[in-house]
DNA sequence: AATGAATGAGGTTTCATTCAT
DNA sequence: AATGAATGAAACCTCATTCAT
């Protein structure tokens, strides 16, 4: 029996689990509609408690969403490009199931929590776009030019808006928000019918 | 007839004042963060006029995004593919200044609203998803499968999945709310690469 | 019968109400320690009322102090000092039914109040400053001043620290608030032998 | 005998680092508005030390304000008034000096703050009175009527209210505290136009 | 003895909603 | 039909106090 742990590690444990239930919480309802009374609840820890590890809502808020983009941060800078033969192939392998995950997992709720309340924190926003999709960007261009190299792309002139491959994955999100429920969608044989779309066929 | 109003006509034209306060309002701060009294002084009412003509804030905000969805409605309904040549020449005669306008517009504004608090209105999301975004899908498609006839497109397989063809003009409207300011696109261009990598070159 | 009062009149008791009840309430507990419930209570209005007249509660505090001195105010600009024969016999006529007033009236708690707390409420202690004690001291000067001419004044010295006249009574006011009910004081006589004191013998 | 001290002198020092930061910070914002997390850490203690010492905020205050007047109550006792020739020589000698040091330095801050919250702190008032004004009126009283034998005193009444001569140094007490920023006062010179006003000329 | 994380009662303030005028 | 003063529930946040370490 280990059970036992030190004053520290509790301390950390219960910011976890609140940080953990604030973002349940802000996923579910938003900020304004959030209460710090349910965060806490949630986390199994007094209101104070909260206010211990946060200042007010909102850093509490932002703490919340740039924790849960920053493994994304991580992600995309640590994707190789280097030695790539059909790009194509490479979207069907990193793209795809990275696609999916997004869509139906909690990174899924992240992005629809920040496209819901970016306007009301610029800071996330600029963060988002900083760190998240200016790299993102860039590394989807950086494999478009290799494809335009590679005779792979039908439309050469996409290596200038690499938002346009993104594109299919923020609707898909956003469609497994609202209406994936009243109208489901088969977001991998999309996303396939989307590469065929870019990619020459028979590549 | 002069100037003078009748009751009914100035009770409809106050109606219609608080509906155009109240959508300026929950767009400018969402549903939650909207107050009724700024709302009332918006529309240049008293409060309690509002509960005349809404029973809640609730029925505001979905009768606010409802009638502001129905010209998209109607307009959706009115137009025809009968006698069309070029499909990609209709996207760009229809589609594009549509696409524009709704990036720009007030009714993109209402389509963030909407992405935004869908989650907790899910009438307003049935709403959209059977009134606008069903036909819209169904005329989408109407038009794609006429490109197959015509071997306009370049994947005859987009005729399954018409959301495709829609996911740039989402994905702008996204953009145009939260990162334009940081880093403007030229939606026009975008919307035209789109084009040229939907449908065969020298069309 | 008309007890039947408008709607503004409503109002206005309404507003009188909270007023009396927070200037009880102040000088009761002071500043912090009085709870804007309490005030409500007190004057039989919800919570939510008070703040429809007041801002917040420093406002409420600052309406409250200088709306009790602002009769004192008027008060002192009225007094006038033409054809007096004997100030001794002035002062004993106007300034100790004045002293004994504020002393032991709303107007002494007021004052207390304003000592207590001053130094947290900056503006109210420069108001009280510029309308109260200066004109005050200008008056009792001008009083002074008249004495020497007259040879009343065992001192002529006195004529230019006016503020000694008037220490007993601050004194009082405050002794009258922390130490009257240990140990009572004849504030009449204490006031007559300082008039004794400042005053030549006969006069 | 080196740097290094036992246990209770620690704890003895700890204990007067609390009472000196507590009077500060008491001195500072009052006892509503301080807050023992902001004693401690003048301190330079934890927030539970200050528990370990006191058994809540109010018997820490009462504690602080005692201790800070308790040498005044020693001083006031030690003063003899044996074979004093001129009287007012001894109150140039010994109270001017002693009310200029009362005004300026951290003597007069607690008086204030026995003003200010004398009210709520009864028991507070009553040791006020007990052991300092009471000691300090017969003291007054007893040099008055040596003065009253001499022959010093221009009104001979004044020995029955010897709050009348200390009245100024209260006033500038209060002044100091309140208006000294705004309308600063030459408070020696208020006091020695007092001593003339009390003593005959020339004594 | 000392710490400081945790608690939760309690305070201020907001605002949707009502209703007498 | 229109008003806007009044309400009071409910949210945020603070801080005196406790207690396991």
């Amino acid at each position: 029996m280990r059970a036992k742990r030190t004053r520290a590690q509790q301390t950390d444990e219960r910011r976890l689990a609140i940080v953990a239930a604030a973002l349940d919480a802000f996923v579910e309802s938003g900020f304004e509609a959030t209460k710090i009374s349910d965060v806490a609840a949630r986390a199994g820890v007094a209101k104070g408690t909260v206010y211990l590890h946060f200042a007010d809502k909102e850093a509490l808020f932002e703490a919340i969403v740039r924790d849960a983009l920053s493994p994304v941060v991580q992600g995309i800078g640590a994707i190789s490009t280097d030695g790539v033969a059909s790009v194509r192939s490479l979207f069907e392998a990193f793209a795809l199931p990275l696609m999916l995950d997004i869509v139906e997992s909690r990174r899924g709720d992240v992005l629809r929590l920040l496209i819901s309340e970016g306007r009301r924190f610029p800071r996330l926003a600029e963060f988002y776009h900083a760190e998240i999709l200016t790299p993102a960007k860039a590394h989807i261009q950086r494999l478009l030019c290799k494809a335009v190299e590679n005779g792979e792309l039908r439309n050469p002139g996409l290596a200038e808006y690499p938002l346009l491959v993104a594109a299919p994955m923020l609707m898909s999100v956003i469609w497994a928000g609202l209406f994936q429920r009243l109208d489901p969608i088969d977001f991998e044989a999309l996303f396939r019918t989307h590469l065929d779309t870019l990619f020459m066929p028979g590549a």
